[in-house]
DNA sequence: ACCTGAACACCGTTCAAGT
DNA sequence: ACCTGAACACCGTTCAAGT
């Protein structure tokens, strides 16, 4: 493929694509905060700079790290000809499963809004599909808007608390009776498995906006 | 209050709310990504490691200005002796007013758990309260987790927007007749306005938690 | 035309040197 | 004992110099 006469095994040909998923595994690896535009040139065997032939700013990059998870969705596969509900609780419960994959990337996720074609493609089939099942498109995007930030907060809460708990688990002692409730409540409760619940309970909020 | 005898008006006495505070004005005015700890140092009037005295590393500090956004909350002002239902709503309410107020910092609050006294105080407040509501504290405490998750994820998402409209608002001209539907849906619905609609069904969903 | 790395203007953090 | 700023090991980004 390549024009060289090179054996090249650790030079593969660089694309937006190719560059954006090694940029989202140095960071599932390393941490968000070790990441850098040098360290990804060196990582993929290039120059310290050769990201920025194809990603004028960081930024950019982290639109396209953000569309790579946005992709691992696999959209495409959603259960599109069946309920709504259904539908809508399938593609949440897959980006939060995506997004608690990469606890170092959700951030990078939750920062900025994807704009990739696929993205708006899914976008437009998901208010359509809704549109059909009678809600009024106004309504379906704040369906769509709500289960979004549902999700997008509860993956970053728990990635937050569980990255956290490796470094600072500065939990204090269970002195004060007042804290013991907290605590034992939180001893009792998964810190992730509140969303099936939350997510139900909002679409079941929502389900009333139908033909209304 | 000082010991020195000089007019200082521009030396206050340094503390740990004190620089927390002056963080977040600093954040508020300019922008997360052109704040330093060098910055702040200055900015208070004294030397640029100043705030090192006080924060050992740039998260602490940032643990400081969530603390101090929490505050902002004024959580003892809260209709503590009222119904549940309107006890969460205000609360979450005022923690969405209080992060749209400052969305340069809205990632340092979503980024870290607040464990500052007032903010345990005010969880165990808030799980006493559901638990003589009828919820039992795990449930109680699934509650207010996804409460505070559609909170959050929902300031993190308006505030990106919002900032991010001004700088780079690269929205697609509405060529294609399937753009259209979420062009339009988009364009006869404020980015903020499903969060009132959002909780609201969230804790209707959520209220059969009750003496289960 | 593409590739490379020196250079600029910054960072967070440490710590030796002052007072 | 407290304060200060030089110094270290980095950044993102630009751009002159190479090929």
């Amino acid at each position: 493929m390549t024009a060289s006469g090179r054996p090249a095994p650790s030079r593969p040909t660089l694309s937006r694509d190719y560059i954006a998923d090694a940029a989202l595994s140095l960071i599932d690896a390393d941490g968000l905060r070790k990441f850098s535009m040098r360290r990804l040139g060196t990582a993929l065997g290039f120059d310290p700079m050769a990201a920025y032939r194809y990603f004028p700013h960081q930024e950019d990059l982290f639109d396209g790290v953000a569309a790579a998870l946005f992709n691992e969705i696999d959209p495409d596969t959603l259960p599109w000809d069946g309920a709504w509900r259904a539908l809508v609780e399938e593609y949440f419960t897959r980006l939060r499963d995506v997004l608690l994959r990469h606890p170092h990337a959700v951030t990078v996720f939750a920062t900025r809004p994807v704009r990739s074609t696929a993205a708006i493609d899914t976008g437009v089939r998901m208010l359509e599909r809704l549109r059909d099942a009678g809600f009024p498109p106004p309504q379906a995007l704040r369906v769509v808007r709500c289960a979004r930030d549902l999700t997008v907060g509860h993956a970053l809460g728990v990635s937050v608390l569980r990255l956290g708990a490796a470094s600072r688990s500065r939990r204090p002692a269970a002195s004060s009776p007042e804290y013991n409730l907290l605590a034992e409540a939180a001893d009792d409760t998964d810190i992730d498995d509140h969303f099936v619940l939350g997510l139900a309970a909002l679409l079941d909020g929502l389900a009333h906006l139908v033909r209304t």
